[in-house]
DNA sequence: ACCTGAACACCGTTCAAGT
DNA sequence: ACCTGAACACCGTTCAAGT
């Protein structure tokens, strides 16, 4: 790759997770070529889709998940709050852009999407930690990982779409792991 | 209101119905004039906004959220059955039109919007499930309906944008059941 | 090989001109 | 009082012309 193309597509990564920070998934991508200083065909050369920059913004999600679930898995206590700690910890990472909690879990069914080795790993680290529920006989029988990232995704949607904090998301954390949870 | 203003609001909410029915409430408005024979601006005057005529859509909800809880309420069973049975009945009732689960459900916090009443009536029928729960003794305690609103309104929204059938979506709606009813 | 920016398409929204 | 449709704005996307 040529050393200028390097750099505009260095650089467009790096306005489009400021913008995208700013005015969500969906903002004018127009604006990025323009605070990028490039024509909008650039950007197009470098990222043929939306998604494809999505894909690029969100290429640090594997190891945010990573250390965010070996974080919750060392909260004192018992397997609930354990649970707790890591169903806050990850709405709060899928509520960090607009747009990104929907879009993530809508791709947690289709084998296509760009998005896939993200979401993948959110449901890896999900299932990392139910597993361990398991282990101490916590979990009730019949609990599926598939069933419990879309419920996680879709509190984190509603959250991030009515602006909720972590005050107003956690009772229905709560709900979700006394359901998954023997009582 | 002269006689063919009346008749283009009416046409405009039947032909309205059957574009979002067929390409969701994000379809061009476009759309919606040209097959009802208007002008744009015929629209605009009717519906100055999308969500006004989102709203004038939606306007057999109250009376259909009110029979759906009804004749879950009459289920045979228990209270789980009759919570699952409300449950089921109204996760398919909010993704009959693409894009509405997060709309409504949206809608449920701030007081301004349009389809304020929709979701009214939604929360509201929701609560007296609840609460013929908690007459049964069967109701954990500190279960709060907006909670449980929204966590449904989740639920409807990812199988809205996955197309999950019924059959899928049961098993969110029992981890949901589970969490809210005594073990 | 890559970039630019004009050009086109699509759709939301407004408003002057009509009836 | 209401309707029409041209007109403008915004944004996504492409592509011929440049370097």
């Amino acid at each position: 790759m040529r050393a200028d193309a390097q750099r505009n597509r260095e650089r467009l990564i790096e306005v489009a997770h400021q913008v995208f920070k700013e005015r969500g998934l969906d903002a004018p991508l127009d604006e990025v070529a323009r605070r990028a200083g490039v024509g909008p065909g650039t950007l197009y050369r470098h990222f043929p889709t939306r998604e494809a920059l999505h894909e690029a913004i969100f290429s640090s999600w594997i190891e945010e998940v990573r250390s965010h679930v070996d974080k919750a898995m060392l909260t004192e206590g018992g397997s609930r709050e354990k649970l707790l700690a890591w169903f806050e910890e990850y709405v709060a990472l899928l509520t960090r852009n607009h747009g990104a909690a929907a879009k993530i879990t809508a791709s947690l069914g289709c084998q296509d999407s760009p998005l896939r080795t993200k979401c993948q790993a959110y449901a890896d680290a999900n299932e990392r930690v139910l597993e361990a529920m398991a282990d101490d006989g916590a979990l009730r029988e019949g609990v599926d990982n598939l069933d419990v990232c879309r419920l996680l995704g879709g509190v984190a949607t509603m959250a991030d779409q009515s602006s909720l904090d972590a005050h107003a998301v956690r009772p229905m954390l709560d709900v979700i792991a006394n359901g998954v949870l023997r009582s």
